[in-house]
RNA sequence: GGGAGCGUAGCUCAGCUGGUAGAGCAAGUGACUCUUAAUCACUGGGUCCAGGGUUCGAAUCCCUGCGCUCCUACCA
């Protein structure tokens, strides 16, 4: 890697440039984005644009690039009558991936090619690397994690996912300060790990000498400003969850966490409906958006579909299904199993309610494929939530699915201290350190009812640009160090 | 964690049952004043992921390691 061909080459073009006067690595040069140009074109106008040769077209007298700056491409013509001969003779020792500003005169061409007639140029970045190959660009999809760079440089659709993902969070903050809402700050350097069951990274705290975990989830913390009185927060951050990689799972990701004094789960619902809705017409531009390898269509216009995890169920797997001994419901899980030719895991599945559970993760949460609040859950499933006033053993939640997949979680959020401190010690089990007193003690200062939401925002951008993998909207995903 | 596949020129990829490595793009030189994946001619370019083994001989077969991809399992 220290020294080949092509960079030897280059470094001898450097200089080249540097002895007939050029600065190989340049200065401020004002001028306007190309996608400016495209749009306010007028023939004969005068220009300046800045960017990255794709293409070299060389014939001679007359030579024509393909620039890039990021917010499009356009054409450049160094023509030998329009340009100095300096800078004629200059334009040789340019090579792909250098970086130039060019002033000229708007032109179109023969074949009605948008372009810039190339008046006065100077190299503004000299390219050391070979860019890769302009027709199949980066494929291998290692080299495009490990160095976006070149990705986002030579890939126009990577360089628009994430354009199309920093405009979802303006949209979303906007969304959210124009409901009143107030974006806060907690601190991801945390004594204990609270708002999830997830295993945290540790760090260390030197000038304590403490050890310290980064967040799980900032929801603890989020809680503990709607006891101040701070009503309407959210914040939107990273989480870091010391667990696999795969398809689905980077260890840092993105979240958003909402929380609503006086609210309860149909608030966050509500939120739901004005939200997606929002991003779906401010950044996508349609409310139907094809998802996945099989491009079906999700139709994100409202109203979402309500339904109880337990009629949910019994849709599947009939009527009587609660009513049917463990046995029995094994029977016919079997059987459904075994008509639908999904296999169901069924060896440490013991009672019935892990067995419903199964039977909703494996056969029913797949199909649903539109946009659906599952409420009601089991609140053996969400200790943190609060219970269903009209019935103690469900809590007021719902899963937010949509593409057959959960893409986020509301809740009315426990406000009782002693109801809270017992799902905390149920949860610790025999780790008494594990149940956050100040947490504890900022409840008993209370807390008003609320509604609580958290979305994972790389999934959410996974659904709104079509992709299926979280490394493909994530910048820089997690990769093993290579050697 | 389990299964399958992949790693060859700067990039995208071929390379059959083992016989000393090939194309396109890119690069260098030359021609060309409307090209646009420009075209034409000539030229240069390789630790075939790393290490070991089998063999007269390994990019190719075997083992180990590293990395990636896909499937599957787990995961608030």
């Amino acid at each position: 890697m220290e020294t080949n061909e092509y960079r030897d080459q280059r470094l001898a073009s450097m200089q080249n440039l540097a002895a007939m006067g050029f600065k190989p690595y340049g200065s401020k040069f004002p001028h306007e984005d190309i996608a400016h140009a495209r749009d306010s074109f007028v023939e004969g106008e005068t220009r300046r644009l800045a960017g990255r040769l794709l293409m070299i077209r060389r014939m001679g007298k007359m030579n024509f690039c393909t620039m890039n700056d990021g917010t499009g491409r356009f054409q450049l013509i160094f023509k030998r009558d329009e340009l100095p001969d300096n800078l004629f003779q200059a334009f040789k020792q340019l090579n792909l991936g250098d970086i130039i500003g060019a002033e000229g005169v708007l032109f179109t061409t023969q074949r009605g090619e948008k372009s810039l007639v190339v008046k006065d140029w100077t190299i503004l970045a000299k390219a050391l690397e070979q860019p890769p190959e302009k027709f199949h660009g980066l494929a291998d999809q290692e080299e495009r994690y490990r160095r976006r760079y070149v990705d986002l440089m030579t890939n126009d659709e990577t360089r628009e996912r994430f354009f199309t993902r920093s405009r979802i969070l303006m949209e979303t903050r906007k969304y959210l300060w124009s409901r009143g809402f107030l974006e806060v700050e907690t601190p991801i350097l945390q004594s204990q790990a609270g708002g999830a069951a997830a295993k945290p990274f540790h760090t260390h705290f030197n000038a304590l000498d403490r050890d310290m975990v980064l967040r799980i989830a900032p929801e603890l913390y989020l809680k503990r400003l709607l006891v101040g009185g701070m009503n309407k927060v959210f914040e939107l951050g990273k989480d870091f969850r010391n667990e696999g990689i795969d398809r689905s799972h980077n260890p840092e990701f993105t979240v958003l966490e909402v929380y609503e004094a006086y609210g309860d789960r149909t608030s966050m619902e509500e939120i739901i409906e004005g939200l997606i809705p929002h991003l779906c017409d401010t950044v996508i531009g349609s409310r139907k958006i094809a998802y996945g390898e099989s491009g079906e269509i999700i139709d994100f216009n409202t109203p979402y579909r309500r339904v109880a995890y337990k009629d949910l169920v019994r849709e599947t797997m009939g009527e009587d299904w609660f009513d049917l001994d463990f046995a029995a419901q094994l029977e016919k899980a079997k059987a459904k199993s075994a008509a639908t030719g999904v296999n169901l895991e069924l060896d440490g599945v013991s009672d019935s309610l892990m067995l419903t559970r199964e039977v909703y993760d494996k056969l029913i949460e797949k199909n649903l494929r539109q946009p659906t609040f599952v409420t009601r859950l089991p609140r053996e499933f969400v200790p943190l939530a609060k219970a269903c006033e009209d019935d103690p053993t469900l809590v007021d939640v719902f899963e937010f699915v949509v593409g057959g997949r959960e893409l986020c979680p509301g809740y009315t959020e426990q406000n009782n201290p002693i109801e809270q401190r017992k799902a905390f010690e149920i949860q610790a089990g025999e780790d008494v350190e594990k149940v956050d007193e100040d947490f504890i003690s900022a409840l008993e200062c209370g807390m008003p009812p609320t509604g609580g939401l958290g979305i994972g925002v790389d999934r959410l951008v996974m659904l709104l640009t079509g992709c299926d993998g979280i490394r493909d909207v994530v910048l820089f995903p997690q990769l093993k160090s290579d050697k």
